[in-house]
DNA sequence: AGCACCATGTAACACGTTACATGATTTA
DNA sequence: TAAATCATGTAACGTGTTACATGGTGCT
């Protein structure tokens, strides 16, 4: 069992889905790739924490909906009051912005303005995406109790460190612009 | 060339130093085991990209001080404003997070309890590493053709980062308490 | 006509972690 | 005397990415 593992049944525990759909899910909080999925999702699947249906479909290639069974939801449950392994955050930007010293300021500039850029329009995405969770649920994403609870916890997060990255370029951005 | 490579380099354009010390200092940006950090650096040596020297120590093991050659800056600087690959971070805590709902009210109070409390002790420490270099390094921290420049930009940014998880530790305290 | 989306799977490879291996000095 | 620090390396294994493979529908 690894974390990718626990990752795929804190999805199903909200609601059963083909791979393909967990693979969209899983992107806030972790990124995997449907050749690590599959197999996987057939692995529990076998150990008896997971169940699938096959479902035909017209004008769309057949899928598999997956379940959790009872078993899959209290390994989960044990799992989440154990203490958590440290984050790992690999960021290549940040190597860049090390060695930043070597090239010229224009260069710098350009580099933290497209960074802002591109996490302004993550922010306009991840906006949307709270709008509309709230729109669709409405109280019940303050409800602890509510299976939507953790996902709003979470994009609540990313909006914040995805602000807080564009108050770090502006900061930056604003050095760069005093030793003129 | 994968970007751990890029990241040795990016340490040792600075200074030489031994893979040991490269291990720590990466920690901030890269984290990375001795393992995987001493053959990188034997087959960056063998590319012409770095050199390195024996030193014989009194009272420890030798070591390989390892120097950037002209050909391993040149690399590094023409990497540097090539486009960054996109931010992997993978953090269980977040798995846990997202199927909170499954657990009592008081074991999740515990985990953000444990969790703010993790990134409080961190902001101190990184408060003091800051203050360190502010001391050792002065003015020249500000200064965009310094050395020391991209490490204070990031050791600020991991302050900043610290500093916001506990703030989304205690707005999300704030609602597990409300709803008692 | 070509691309994007839906949908699942395997194989090869790259990257990262854990364990094995060694050994002196300093600190608690 | 036990653990931590300095110091380097290899081997085995686990995880993650890229590429190979297939195929229909809908949009531009």
């Amino acid at each position: 069992m690894n974390a990718l593992a626990y990752a795929l049944l804190s999805m199903l525990v909200r609601k059963s889905c083909t791979g393909y759909e967990l693979k969209e899910l899983l992107e806030v909080f972790w990124q995997a790739k449907h050749s690590q999925i599959y197999p996987l999702l057939a692995k529990l699947e076998g150990e008896g924490l997971l169940t699938y249906e096959r479902v035909e479909q017209s004008s769309k290639p057949d899928k598999k909906v997956y379940s959790i069974t009872e078993k899959g939801r209290q390994v989960l449950k044990d799992w989440i009051s154990s203490p958590a392994s440290p984050p790992v955050i690999r960021d290549e930007f940040l190597i860049k912005v090390y060695a930043i010293w070597l090239v010229d300021k224009q260069i710098a500039k350009q580099m933290f303005d497209e960074r802002k850029e591109t996490y302004r329009q993550k922010v306009l995405y991840r906006k949307e995406e709270i709008k509309l969770m709230e729109q669709e649920f409405g109280d019940t994403v303050w409800d602890i109790s509510s299976r939507v609870f953790g996902r709003y916890l979470l994009f609540k997060r990313k909006l914040q460190q995805e602000e807080d990255e564009i108050v770090w370029c502006d900061w930056v951005m604003t050095l760069l612009d005093k030793s003129n």
